[in-house]
DNA sequence: CGACGTGTAAC
DNA sequence: CCTTTTACACGTCG
């Protein structure tokens, strides 16, 4: 059976949602920053509108750089801090309405998701073409936001096929257009493949989708092993079996850059409290318990190192976070006695099942 | 196989 | 001299 995926993107989402707030800013460059308080303005960009984009300033960039760019041009740039719990009320809202569009809606992170719409289409492009107007339409209206969309068969095809025109885009590509749409790209574009996986494909001589698709896959498997060989000659050759699925999370982590460097435990017992209530926070919105926790640490040369322990019953006691991660810590901390720069906690296996819904289960058999 | 740690990638 | 969060594949160990 052949599906039709939407993929939709919010078009410089956080930067837009800023402008609606501040409507002086229309027009100027705006960067949204992530600011880590260890100096004035060490931290990374997260988003930059488009005028700011043209100026060199972009995701990823340290802010004291993105503000160098801003000085060399004489203009004047706003950098903002981020403000999540005010941008993911929005993604929710939006969510909602792409819900009400879908048969099955994947959120694939706050500005993003992808919709099986083949039955609300009836299979029909024709459709799912009107339905992607309406639904810029509805985000419009409601938000004053735009978003830029990509119809095609599979996952992996709309989700480049959003990003082929932005801002405010609709790129649809047929089942048959699907080759000569992807042979014309950069390997970059293709979703999972980055600078490592580039690099190694360059080491024998293969640079463009079109030489991908036609590689032998035995030809990869020395590279990448069997499943990731066969995954990428799929990927160039536009074949991807994924479904779209309502994702549950598996786990949830909080990691921050610390004040100061440090290898003393007596620093990091705070850190600890302050992270163990953050996690118990998101555990309790998403009603889940776990039974692993792990710390995540990065030293001053920014390795990073994750030390996990397995409990033998799921809990959700932040007390339990706190003690387990102070272990884990401690032990760490002997083995290497490296400074750390930035630590976080991670809860995973988790497990959904709490006790109410477990009895109401019971009473419905 | 479950648990654990690392690497790669995307946002 | 540099953010945060999540996911998944893979190797390894017992």
């Amino acid at each position: 059976m052949q599906r039709i995926i939407m993929h939709i993107d919010l078009d410089q989402f956080y930067a837009a949602v800023e402008e609606n707030r501040k409507p002086e800013l229309k027009d100027k460059p705006v960067a949204i920053c992530v600011y880590s308080g260890r100096t004035e303005d060490s931290g990374a960009i997260s988003t930059s509108n488009y005028t700011a984009r043209k100026l060199g300033i972009r995701a990823g960039i340290p802010i004291s750089h993105a503000k160098n760019l801003a000085e060399k041009s004489g203009q004047e740039v706003i950098f903002l801090p981020v403000d999540m719990d005010y941008y993911r009320d929005i993604s929710e809202r939006i969510m909602e309405i792409l819900e009400n569009h879908a048969d099955i809606l994947e959120q694939a992170s706050i500005d993003e998701a992808y919709l099986d719409v083949t039955e609300k289409t009836k299979g029909s492009y024709n459709a799912a073409e009107n339905m992607a107007s309406k639904i810029k339409e509805e985000i419009r209206e409601k938000e004053n936001l735009t978003c830029s969309i990509g119809i095609a068969p599979n996952k992996l095809v709309a989700k480049i096929a959003s990003d082929y025109n932005k801002p405010d885009g609709l790129t649809i590509i047929m089942p048959d257009e699907v080759e000569k749409f992807l042979s014309s790209l950069p390997l970059r574009k293709l979703h999972g493949i980055g600078p490592k996986t580039i690099e190694a494909l360059e080491s024998i001589e293969i640079s463009t989708v079109a030489g991908l698709a036609e590689c032998d896959v035995q030809k990869l498997i020395p590279l990448f092993g069997g499943n990731k060989a066969r995954l990428l000659v799929d990927k160039a050759r536009g074949i991807d079996y994924s479904s779209v699925e309502e994702k549950v999370s598996k786990q949830i982590s909080r990691i921050l850059t610390l004040k100061n460097d440090t290898n003393n435990i007596d620093d990091l017992i705070p850190v600890i409290g302050y992270l163990a209530g953050e996690l118990k926070k998101k555990l309790e919105k998403k009603k889940a318990s776990f039974k692993t926790i792990s710390i995540i640490t990065i030293d001053t040369a920014l390795d990073m190192q994750t030390k996990g322990r397995t409990l033998e019953n799921a809990t959700n006691s932040t007390s339990t976070i706190r003690e387990v991660s102070t272990m884990l810590t401690k032990e760490i901390l002997e083995g290497s006695g490296k400074k750390f720069r930035r630590f976080g906690l991670r809860v995973s296996s988790l497990d959904y099942g709490t006790k109410k819904e477990q009895k109401s289960l019971m009473e419905f058999k």
